[in-house]
RNA sequence: GGGCGGAUAGUUCAGUUGGUCAGAACGCCGGUCUUACACACCGGAGGUCGCCGGUUCGAACCCGGCUCCGCCUACCA
C-alpha cells in the first residue's frame, strides 16, 4: 500500500522537508496571504531566491512581498521562492495567482536586503542584524541599474540646483536618533501627521510705524527665523500695512508684510508669521516669495547664532527662553492650548523639521497625470484599492528624494571632482561600487574642469529606490535579456495596502519612466494579519505570532491554512484554533486518501484504477460535484480570492467526498457480489481520479502534505515530477449532470433521515438495517429507483425497498422511513 | 476636516446580478470506538443580518441619515 501510517496519523517528516524548507513555506504563505505588519520591521526572515525561470516561461509572472516596510532595517527578504517542493522542484505559487498553470512562475523579489549585505557595500554597523546574503548577481544588479537610471530619468541630475527645492528638505530629528540615523533624510512618504497639544501664543510684533501688531504662533523658537508677516489680502485690518515692514521682537530686524490667501482672517489675529521653514506652508511662500533664509538650528536642532542669546538651546528650551524672554519684554499676550497636526517620523515618532541639503531627487511632480493613467491601466484587485493610489498621487507635494544619509544602502556610484564638485559617474563594468571605499577607474577626468581628484558619495538609496526595482531585475531588463520581453510587464504583484504609496507606487512610476508600461497587469493588494484580539503585529507591543513555533506545533501547511484564510484586501486574525483546523484538514486528507488506495490494488500489472466501469448515478453525482467545485475555486483564484477557493474545496471534501461518496462506495468493494464488475470498476476509478483531483486543488494550500501524497500514490500512474508542476484541474463540462447532482441530493436527504433515526437508538452509524422501506408517493419512487441500490449500501442495510407506513420523517417532503436494525457484524 | 473599508449565530467569518441566502467552521448540547479517520463520525440547539428611515410585491443585499471600529489622507499658523 502506497500510503504507510497506522493509527490514521499524518507522518510527522515527510521525507525531504527540512527547515528551511518550512521556512520557506510560511514566508511564502504569510506573503501570499497577508502582509503580516511587524511594523519597525526589522523581518527575522530573509530569504533570498533566485526568482528566475527555468522551464517554459510563459506562465503567470508574480511578484510578492511580506508587505512589511521598513527605512532599513532590512526589511523583508523578498519573496522568496515558495516551498522548494518535497523535492527540490521549483515551487508553486498557485496560492498567489491563481491557477497553477503546470509550469514554473516566476517570483519577484523584492531586493531592501541589498542594502546590507555583500561585499561591495557599505559595512553594516555591528547593531544591524545580520542577513543571509543574497547571490552577488542581484546586488550588482541593482546598483547597476541604478548607475543607468540617474541618466535615463528625466530630471534627474547631480547636485539638484535650487529649483528642486520642494524636495530638498531635509528633515532633522528632533534629537535621540543618533546612533543609527544621525541625519536622517526622509520623504513624503516617511512622514506621519500626528496631533500634539500644543501653545499658540499671541506675540507683537512692531510695525514701522511703531504700532503693534499681534500674530499668533505655536512655534516662537521660530521667530528668530522670521523672514516675513502675512495677512490676507482681503483682510481691511492690515491693509495699511501691506508693502511694509515689521520689526522682529527680540530681534530687531525688519521682515516684509505681504498678502496670501491662504492666510485664514478668522484664525488668531489673521497676521500669520512665516519662518525659515516651521512647515510646508512656509516652504511654498518662501519659494513662491523670494523670502529670505535664516536658518536658525543646526543639525543637531539646536538653535545657532542667529538665534543671537538662545544660541545652543535646543527647540524645547529655546521655546521656553524665548517664551520667558517676550514675556519680559510685554510682548507676550497670551499663550492658549491648542491641539494641531505635526509631522512625525513614521517609525520614531519623532517630529521633523526642514532644512536644506544637497540630495538627489527624481522629479515626479510633473507626471502625475502619467502616473494615474497608469494607475487605470492596472487591474486592481479589489477595485477601491485604486482610490488610495489615486488619492496619493493627486496628493504628491514633494519630489522623490532617493538619497539617504546612512550607515548603509546601496551607494550611489558617484564620485564628484574635488575642485569643482561635477558628478562623475561610475561606467557600468565596474559596478557594483562603493565610492567612499573605490576610487574612480583610472584615467577618469571631469569632463568639465579636467580635474583628476576625486571624491566618493557618501549617500545611499532610499530603500523604495531599489525595492521599486524588482520587476525589472527580476526580468534582466539592464542586461538587454530577452527574458525581459518574454515576461514584461509580469502578470501580478502581491502586497499589502500600507505600501501602495510606496512600494507599488514607485514601482509604476519606475517602469513608467523606464520602459514605458506597467510593470505588471494586475495587483493584488491584501490585508494584514492581526493578532488574536484585532490588532496589528508588532514588535514594538510584542504581539505577534512566531511562526516557528506554530510550525513546530502544527506544521507549516497548517499555518499556511490559516493564512489562505484572508479574503482579498481584508486583515485576519491570527487564531490557532484555525491552523488546528488546518491541521485537521490535513489528517483527514491522509486518512481519506489511505482509504482510497485501499481499493487502488493492481494486478498483474494492470493498473485497476485507470479502468473508467460503469459509473452509477452516484459516481456521476459525485464527478459532477467535482467539476462544479473545480469551477468555482477556479473562478475564484481568477478574481485572487484564494480563501472562498479553498473553502469551497474543503467543503467539497469534506461534506461530499468524505461524508457521503465515501460512505456510499464503501460496499461495493465490501460486498462485491452484490455490485457488477463494472460499478467497481467505476467506483475505484472515481476514487482515483477525484481523489487525484483533490489533491491538485488541495496543493497550492496544503503543499507539503499533498506533494507527499503525490509522490506516495499518483506519480506511479504517470504524472509529473511534483504534484506542484502538474495542471491546476480543468472543469469537466461533460462531467456535469444535473440530474445525477439532483438524485445525488435527494439521495443524502433521505440517508440523513436514516442516520438521524440510527442516532436516535443510539447506534453507530454502521450498525446494519435489516431492512430499510421508503415511504413515498408513487412519482417519486420513480425518481428514487436509480439512486436505491446507492442507497441501500449508504444505509447499510441488507435489504431496500418501497412500503406503505414509514414513521422516520426524512428532509424530502412526503418521504418517509422505516427501518428495522440488523444484527451486528461480527469485526472482520 | 476629507476619503475608503468593516459591523451577519457564543466566536471567527461567507453571503456573487435584491425573491429557499439566513449559511460555514469552531464552540456548545446529545449519541456512537463503525473493516480511512475518536485529531473521527452522526444528530441537535443558536441570529430582529449595527441603528433609523426610504425605494420595492419583496431588502442582509439598493438609497439617505446615524452610531461604533479600523485604515488612508489633510498647510489652518
Amino acid at each position: 500500500m502506497p500510503v504507510a501510517g497506522d493509527g490514521g496519523q499524518v507522518p510527522q517528516g515527510v521525507e525531504g522537508m527540512d527547515e528551511l524548507d518550512l521556512l520557506l513555506g510560511v514566508v511564502f504563505v504569510i506573503a501570499a496571504g497577508l502582509g503580516v505588519g511587524v511594523d519597525d520591521d526589522d523581518s527575522a526572515v530573509a530569504v533570498d531566491d533566485d526568482g528566475v525561470p527555468g522551464g517554459g516561461v510563459g506562465g503567470d509572472v508574480v511578484e510578492a512581498d511580506d508587505g512589511g516596510d521598513a527605512q532599513g532595517l532590512g526589511h523583508d527578504g523578498g519573496v522568496a521562492g515558495p516551498p522548494a517542493g518535497v523535492h527540490g522542484q521549483p515551487a508553486d505559487v498557485r496560492a498567489v495567482h491563481g491557477r497553477g498553470l503546470g509550469r514554473r512562475q516566476v517570483v519577484g523579489q523584492d531586493d531592501h536586503v541589498v542594502g546590507q549585505v555583500g561585499k561591495p557595500l557599505r559595512p553594516l554597523a555591528d547593531e544591524v542584524p545580520q542577513q543571509p546574503p543574497l547571490d552577488v548577481e542581484h546586488v550588482a544588479h541593482a546598483v547597476g541599474e541604478v548607475g543607468r537610471q540617474r541618466l535615463d530619468l528625466p530630471g534627474v541630475g547631480p547636485q539638484d540646483a535650487l529649483d528642486g527645492v520642494l524636495g530638498r528638505h531635509v528633515l532633522l530629528a528632533d534629537g535621540g536618533l543618533e546612533l543609527l540615523l544621525k541625519f536622517l533624510v526622509l520623504q513624503q512618504a516617511d512622514v506621519e501627521i500626528e496631533e500634539q497639544s500644543s501653545t499658540l501664543n499671541d506675540i507683537i510684533f512692531k510695525g514701522a510705524d511703531g504700532s503693534d501688531l499681534l500674530i499668533a504662533t505655536s512655534r516662537p523658537e521660530l521667530i528668530p527665523a522670521c523672514v516675513a508677516l502675512y495677512v490676507h489680502p482681503d483682510d481691511e485690518r492690515y491693509q495699511r500695512l501691506v508693502g511694509k515692514t515689521a520689526v522682529v521682537p527680540l530681534f530687531n530686524y525688519a521682515v516684509p508684510i505681504k498678502t496670501s490667501p491662504y492666510v485664514d482672517i478668522s484664525f488668531g489675529t489673521g497676521l500669520m508669521m512665516v519662518c525659515t521653514w516651521g512647515d510646508n506652508d512656509d516652504v511654498q511662500k518662501w519659494k513662491e516669495d523670494h523670502l529670505d533664509t535664516r536658518v536658525v538650528f543646526d543639525e543637531h536642532g539646536r538653535l545657532n547664532e542667529l538665534a543671537g542669546q538662545f544660541a545652543g538651546l535646543n527647540m524645547k528650551d529655546g521655546r521656553k527662553a524665548i517664551l520667558a524672554a517676550l514675556k519680559e519684554i510685554g510682548q507676550l499676550i497670551k499663550s492658549a492650548p491648542l491641539q494641531h497636526n505635526v509631522g512625525v517620523h513614521e517609525r520614531c515618532g519623532h517630529t521633523v523639521e526642514f532644512k536644506q541639503s544637497p540630495q538627489w531627487f527624481i522629479k515626479v511632480l510633473g507626471h502625475k497625470d502619467e502616473y494615474l493613467a497608469r494607475g487605470a491601466e492596472l487591474a486592481w484587485f479589489p477595485p477601491h484599492m485604486k482610490v488610495r493610489f489615486d488619492d496619493w498621487v493627486g496628493g504628491l507635494k514633494w519630489d522623490w528624494c532617493i538619497s539617504r544619509q546612512r550607515y548603509y544602502g546601496v551607494p550611489f556610484p558617484v564620485w564628484y571632482c574635488a575642485a569643482c564638485n561635477e558628478p562623475f559617474i561610475a561606467p557600468r563594468e565596474i559596478l557594483p561600487v562603493d565610492p567612499t571605499q573605490t576610487p574612480p577607474p583610472a584615467g577618469g577626468k571631469c569632463a568639465k574642469c579636467g580635474g583628476e581628484t576625486f571624491v566618493g558619495e557618501p549617500d545611499v538609496m532610499d530603500t523604495w529606490m531599489t525595492s521599486s526595482l524588482t520587476p525589472l531585475i527580476n526580468s534582466r531588463w539592464a542586461f538587454g535579456d530577452p527574458l525581459h520581453d518574454k515576461i514584461y510587464p509580469m502578470d501580478i504583484r502581491v502586497q499589502a495596502f500600507e505600501i501602495i504609496r510606496t512600494w507599488l507606487f514607485y514601482t509604476v512610476a519606475k517602469s513608467h519612466h523606464h520602459t514605458n508600461t506597467l510593470p505588471w497587469r494586475h495587483v493584488m493588494i491584501s490585508g494584514w494579519g492581526l493578532d488574536e484580539k484585532g490588532k496589528k503585529m508588532s514588535k514594538r507591543l510584542g504581539n505577534f505570532v512566531d511562526p516557528m513555533d506554530v510550525i513546530n506545533k502544527y506544521s507549516a501547511d497548517a499555518l499556511r491554512y490559516w493564512s489562505a484564510g484572508a479574503t482579498l484586501g481584508n486583515d485576519l486574525r491570527y487564531s490557532e484554533r484555525d491552523v488546528s483546523d488546518g491541521k485537521r484538514l490535513m489528517t483527514k486528507l491522509w486518512n481519506a486518501i489511505r482509504f482510497v488506495t485501499t481499493y487502488l490494488i493492481d494486478e498483474q500489472g494492470e493498473r485497476l484504477a485507470l479502468r473508467p466501469g460503469e459509473p452509477t448515478v452516484v459516481d456521476r453525482w459525485i464527478r459532477s460535484r467535482f467539476a462544479q467545485t473545480v469551477k468555482y475555486a477556479t473562478q475564484c483564484l481568477d478574481q485572487y480570492e484564494y480563501s472562498l477557493a479553498l473553502k469551497s474545496v474543503e467543503r467539497f471534501f469534506f461534506a461530499e467526498f468524505c461524508d457521503n461518496y465515501l460512505e456510499i462506495v464503501k460496499d461495493r468493494f465490501w460486498n462485491p457480489a452484490r455490485f457488477t464488475p463494472g460499478h467497481i470498476d467505476a467506483a475505484r476509478h472515481t476514487l482515483f481520479a477525484i481523489g487525484y483531483g483533490i489533491i491538485k486543488l488541495f496543493a497550492p494550500f496544503i503543499p507539503y502534505l499533498t506533494e507527499d501524497i503525490y509522490q506516495r500514490v499518483f506519480k506511479p500512474y504517470g504524472g509529473p515530477v511534483s504534484v506542484h508542476v502538474d495542471a491546476w484541474p480543468e472543469a469537466d463540462e461533460n462531467a456535469i449532470d444535473a440530474r445525477a447532482e439532483d438524485l445525488g441530493k435527494l439521495l443524502v436527504a433521505i440517508l440523513t433521515g436514516a442516520r438521524r433515526w440510527k442516532t436516535e437508538q443510539a447506534v453507530h452509524q454502521g450498525h446494519p438495517l435489516a431492512e430499510l422501506l421508503v415511504t413515498c408517493p408513487p412519482k417519486l419512487q420513480a425518481e428514487l429507483e436509480p439512486v436505491l441500490e446507492d442507497l441501500r449500501a449508504a444505509a447499510r442495510s441488507d435489504k431496500i425497498g418501497f412500503a406503505d407506513g414509514g414513521t422516520v420523517p426524512t428532509e424530502v417532503e412526503g418521504v418517509m422511513l422505516a427501518m428495522v436494525l440488523g444484527e451486528k457484524k461480527p469485526k472482520a
